[in-house]
DNA sequence: ATTTGACAACCAAGCGCTTGCTTGTTTTTA
DNA sequence: TAAAAACAAGCAAGCGCTTGGTTGTCAAAT
């Protein structure tokens, strides 16, 4: 998202700078562990002064959670576009899912899995339905056209959660600097998943 | 583990009454939002008297996972002893690890995936050199044996961290009361990464 | 061209509360 | 009757957040 964008959606630069720091931090030790000073401090400015942008914490891990998801959304809804095979839609989106979580600043990927209990039930529920409107869509999208064609093994509903797992935890183990390459790994995940 | 088999690892009854009922605030609210006074309170004593049986809080957290790893690594072992056929073998493995996320007191499992961050550098190699050591030797003579066969589709390693990633996550959406039953999930999960 | 005033951003200080943990004593158990 | 377990009380530190004031910026008024 660049600058405008976030500010039609009001996020000013200093907030945006904020978050940016703080997901960092969420990202090493998680939002209890993460004080309010760390985010300050990291930020170059004082706890209090926080306040000014954001009206308490969880505000900071929310506002994170809402860009981040807006953000894949973004990015989802353009890599299957032009796309009108179901199977290639489906490898586009795993390799999305994958960059998200895998590129340098990727931490905010990981924030939006590990981060939910954090956030209160009103919260939890707005970015929940941020997600559905547009980056599930377009994974439902694809799932159901590869199932159409009968090349899915698992029920789309299924599939998808059985995925998205699959994804989440490479961020335990996968390194992109190590011999498997990210397309190499987003191939092992397709061919597990279809009937190919 | 049966009430001798914990005391031959040094943890006594009260021990063990105290991390369960601390296991169950864990995976409510989490390490951090879990206070001493709320897991002493859970046990029926004052916060101070915790300490009496554990240094700190968060030899707590590591007891739990010790406990669990080795309950696991346990019930990993029941589950292959007599199946020579590494397919099944698989299979049994994938149940097990359902079983033990999914079941009543299924809570320590997810403690187990979720709250590493939480645990010191020292806690957290003693823990994972005791699931290398059993549970996951499990895991790998069963996948290197599908591999043999030519029946993996991905490398065993990677197809074992893909595996993990899948099941836990189940965490987060299957219920045992829904339509699709365990095993019924178990063999969703054989089918993607099994060749057949 | 200068002054004025409104505003956002931030600082400095600290309040009220919760946290993990300690200490000294009493009760329970074996 | 000695050891184990729990209580009663509270400390020091750290927490999220508030308050009141200072600075820099920029547009309207003079």
């Amino acid at each position: 998202m660049n600058r405008q964008a976030l500010e039609d959606v009001g996020i000013s630069p200093a907030k945006a700078r904020i978050v940016a720091k703080a997901v960092d931090l969420f990202y090493e030790k998680g939002f209890e562990r993460t004080t309010v000073r760390d985010i300050a401090a990291a930020t170059g400015i004082l706890s209090g002064s926080l306040f000014h942008h954001f009206k308490n914490k969880q505000e900071i891990l929310y506002t994170a959670m809402a860009m981040t998801t807006r953000g894949m959304g973004e990015r989802a809804e353009a890599a299957v576009a032009g796309i009108s095979d179901p199977v290639e839609q489906l490898k586009a989106l795993i390799i999305c899912e994958l960059s998200s979580i895998h590129r340098e600043d990727g931490h905010a990927a990981y924030v939006l899995v590990d981060e939910w209990r954090s956030l209160d039930e009103a919260s939890r529920e707005k970015v929940l339905a941020l997600r559905d409107g547009s980056y599930e869509k377009c994974w439902m999208d694809a799932l159901d056209g590869c199932a159409e064609k009968g090349l899915l093994k698992s029920p789309p509903k299924i599939a998808r959660q059985l995925i998205r797992g699959a994804l989440a935890w490479t961020r335990n183990w996968y390194r992109t600097d190590g011999d498997l390459t990210l397309a190499g790994l987003a191939d092992e995940v397709t061919n597990s998943f279809l009937k190919i």
